[in-house]
RNA sequence: GCACCUUUAGCUCAGCUGGAUAGAGCGCUGCCCUCCGAAGGCAGAGGCCAGAGGUUCGAAUCCUCUAAGGUGCGCCA
């Protein structure tokens, strides 16, 4: 139930009598009209632009529609008031009786409450984290993370059918060092002296591994060449590698549908596939690319590759698919596993990368249009960097320093459920500050706490109603009388609930979660703000000493507890029942 | 050199995919607690929305150009 949709399909019935009594020509585009909160309350509940869009093609003064419109809309029982101002704008202020039933519905809907059927059940493929599976996650991934986890969920709650998937960068050069750094650790758990060269990974994270591997082969692989052992361990490490990095996602909350291997593409004519679909488009030649210009490398030589067309697609320069040597660019998986995801039936694909993967937006794009002759979209959100404080001090990160921050680290330190929160209170393209002390303080400058404070209030003021004898179940509250939720001060909570089905689907448009972590703290703003009007005026306060009342004031408060729940579990987050 | 992202109050950031007098928190100024709901509350000051053009009834939002910062740019994935 969306109450500003509610009211635009009245607007639009209003308009359509207009043209049926000729008061309006017919044939016009009725798509434009938009029903909106004013910015200004004062200005009413909703306003409509219908008369200044319409103005122009039905040849009429904005006022004139306006006027009309205005005296068909106060006919309807949930319109108090329908009013012109400005330029044009038809501001209306609708009945008390149609704010107190958002109460009444958003208590009954419970966690459900603002689901959306926007989505039509399409399929839509969420790609996140894909982090190289050569040791644990990073800060960095924790927020790419998180925010791919909370789309993922907020897409399923407009109605989508949403994949959660990982991409294993399992087929390329870095696994192999991968796996000569595990031989290492392996020689070091049989008691030799090992040096960590450049181009291997010296973390401690490898020496369970290394043990393990004793503990698996024994000493089979000692003092063998590599034609032996490769292989076998490359596979080893890497699967020891891909559970840590799910034991680090599940502590954070985050669990994937679908592990993707880039290995899986090799070997099966999976990218010969994918590449013969684009070069029946004609989509694929050899040629010579230009140098980049300004910054040339300086062992730069012109050499004959296999390319991809992508510049028909929106690229800027034609990409390589194959290296001079014959074998493919990194590229060229990623094409086939696209070419997967679109022959998988997904009617759309997001992929969510780090911000220094922007240089790789077009030519995937162009990749997914060309693969799905432009069928199915691909939208890529790239997530800006963190950057970590401590007590208000930048806290740089460096591998030989031993300041490396992983996601454990976090987790382990503030928790998933501030760890998350914090990582969606900006915009995935901003730069995020991420302050370990700062994201734990108990003050209202934490949005975490402020939020999961309101929570916690409305459950204590439950707990404090059903102590004094009021019975407070959502089964009583919402059956509660709502006429007696009369003040302006518990009509505008009302308002703000009424908010969230719209505030949802528009957050699910335009992919961005953080739009539901920035409602969740206006929503908590205004039950703190009514709660403190019960300081002054004793008879805001929920608890009155007459038991109807106080349950119909306990079911407002009920009512943006369940709101924030729902908001939270979008997020990943736990609603707290009480601040400890 | 090119592409993408960013630029909004002193600071950190929102801003509904074009709407009315641009918002929030912090900080600042001034009020408000003997107690019953102050881990606070109320009020106020503070803006050339980086700059310049353009599109239209209307622009922080869309287009072009410029400036500053960031990220990338063929045998690393």
């Amino acid at each position: 139930m969306n109450l500003f949709t509610e009211m635009r399909a009245l607007v639009i019935d209003a308009l359509e009598a207009m043209q049926a009594e000729g008061v309006l020509p017919d044939g016009l585009d009725f798509k434009n009209v938009a029903v909106e909160p004013p910015r200004d309350p004062l200005h009413g509940d909703m306003a409509t632009n219908a008369a200044m869009v319409l103005a122009k093609p039905a040849k009429m003064k904005p006022r004139d529609i306006a006027d009309t419109l205005a005296g068909k809309l106060a006919e309807d029982a949930r319109v108090e008031v329908a009013e012109v101002a400005g330029p044009g704008f038809l501001n209306m202020r609708l009945s008390a009786t149609l704010w107190q039933g958002v109460v009444k519905a958003a208590l009954e809907g419970g966690k459900d409450f603002g689901r959306s059927d926007m989505g039509a059940g399409k399929k839509v493929n969420v790609e996140y984290v894909s982090a190289n599976p050569t040791g644990p996650l990073h800060v960095g991934h924790t927020r790419g993370a998180v925010f791919g986890d909370a789309l993922a969920s907020l897409l399923d709650f407009v109605g989508y059918d949403v994949t959660r998937e990982y991409y294993i960068n399992d087929g390329g050069g870095q696994v192999d060092v991968l796996a000569r750094s595990v031989y290492l650790r392996y020689l070091e758990a049989h008691g030799q002296d090992v040096a960590f060269e450049d181009g291997t990974y010296p973390g401690d994270y490898l020496v369970p591994v290394g043990e393990a591997l004793k503990d698996k082969v024994g000493d089979a692989y000692v003092g063998k060449g590599e034609d032996v052992w490769l292989a076998d361990v490359r596979l080893f490490a890497t699967d020891a590698m891909m559970d840590l990095i799910r034991a680090d996602l599940k502590a954070l909350g985050v669990e994937m549908d679908v592990f993707f291997s880039e290995k899986s593409l090799y070997g099966t004519g999976r990218i010969e596939g994918a590449l013969e679909s684009l070069e029946s488009k004609g989509l694929i030649y050899e040629g010579v690319l230009e140098p980049p210009k300004g910054k040339k490398p300086e062992d730069w030589e012109p050499r004959e590759q296999t390319l991809f067309r992508s510049t028909d697609h929106g690229d800027d320069v034609d990409r390589p698919v194959k290296k001079s040597d014959g074998s493919w660019t990194y590229f060229a998986p990623d094409i086939a596993y696209h070419y997967d995801k679109v022959s998988r039936g997904f009617d759309e694909l997001i992929d969510v990368f780090g911000a220094d993967h922007g240089g790789y937006v077009k030519r995937m794009k162009a990749a997914v249009s060309a693969l799905s002759d432009g069928k199915v979209s691909l939208d890529i959100k790239l997530t800006q960097l963190v950057k970590l404080f401590k007590n208000g001090e930048p806290f740089k990160m460096s591998k030989r320093a031993g300041t490396f921050v992983t996601l454990r680290d976090v987790v382990d330190q503030v928790g998933a459920d501030v760890t998350r929160f914090v990582m969606l209170t900006r915009k995935n393209d901003a730069p995020l500050d991420f302050d370990f002390d700062k994201v734990l303080e108990q003050s209202k400058d934490n949005p975490v706490f402020y939020v999961q404070y309101a929570h916690a209030r409305v459950c204590s003021v439950i707990r404090k109603a059903e102590e004094a004898g009021i019975a407070a179940g959502d089964e009583v509250l919402s059956a509660a009388d709502f006429a007696l939720l009369d003040h302006e001060a518990e009509i505008t909570v009302a308002k703000k609930i009424a908010e969230w089905p719209r505030l949802v689907e528009i957050a699910g448009r335009t992919n961005e979660p953080h739009r539901v972590a920035f409602y969740l703290y206006e929503l908590a703003s205004e039950l703190h703000g009514l709660w403190n009007k019960g300081n002054d005026d004793n008879s805001l306060r929920f608890i009155q000493d007459n038991v109807a009342t106080s349950q119909a004031k306990i079911a407002l408060a009920r009512s943006v507890a369940v709101v924030i729940s729902a908001g939270l579990g979008i997020l990943g987050v736990t609603p707290a029942q009480e601040m400890r």
